[in-house]
DNA sequence: AAGGGTGCCAACCGCACTTCG
DNA sequence: ACGAAGTGCGGTTGGCACCCT
């Protein structure tokens, strides 16, 4: 069995405070990076390294863009995640400014609600035909939207259809 | 005004994967 | 080749804020 990535004992928990916020920043545009394990003791930090780097990579890092979703970046997250599942850190890969815990928590409290309305599974991405079918018909736009259980790839408003291959799924670069 | 319910988000936990000696 | 250590990832939870009654 694996030992704990840290003495539980002798590390702070809980929500971070400024003051820790701006030892670890401090730390970082000093020296990087580097090893996470050895931050903490380094920077005066009562913390894990794996809480430092959850705090740094999800909220510290100035290249964060904080903020709603746009219209955009919701479609590319339902698109990615009907290719990619749950795997939260490619997509945030393709959302600059964007961290996996973000986008992760976003489609949790948003964006599986809003397929469900739609009609749509949010697991598999499938039309579900009992509720799709209200759905669709207040919107007119998918009529034969539940044949055949379709996918639903291209049922959303993406802003770059060019980014599209002929076969329907984006060029993902991957 | 209060209290209960709900939504949201930061942070934790534990497993999987990668790296290194 | 193997095991230990370090890191990354996804699921889950705790707690705060807001809304409704």
């Amino acid at each position: 069995m694996r030992k704990p990535c840290c003495e539980k004992n002798e590390t702070n928990k809980g929500a971070w405070t400024k003051h820790e916020d701006q030892k670890l920043i401090d730390y970082i545009q000093k020296h990087g990076e580097g090893c996470w394990r050895s931050i903490p003791p380094a920077a005066g930090l009562l913390r894990c390294g794996k809480s430092c780097r959850l705090r740094w990579v999800n909220y510290l890092r100035p290249d964060l863009k904080r903020g709603n979703f746009g219209q955009d970046e919701e479609d590319l997250i339902i698109k990615l995640h009907a290719l990619l599942g749950n795997r939260w850190s490619l997509i945030a890969g393709r959302l600059p400014g964007r961290t996996d815990n973000e986008v992760k928590n976003y489609w949790n409290t948003h964006l599986k609600r809003k397929l469900l309305q739609m009609g749509i599974d949010p697991k598999n991405h499938h039309i579900r035909p009992t509720t799709a079918k209200s759905f669709f018909s207040n919107n007119q736009e998918r009529n034969s939207a539940e044949d055949n259980n379709t996918r639903v790839l291209d049922s959303m408003s993406g802003p770059h259809p060019e980014s599209f291959a002929v076969s329907g799924l984006p060029d993902l670069n991957l």
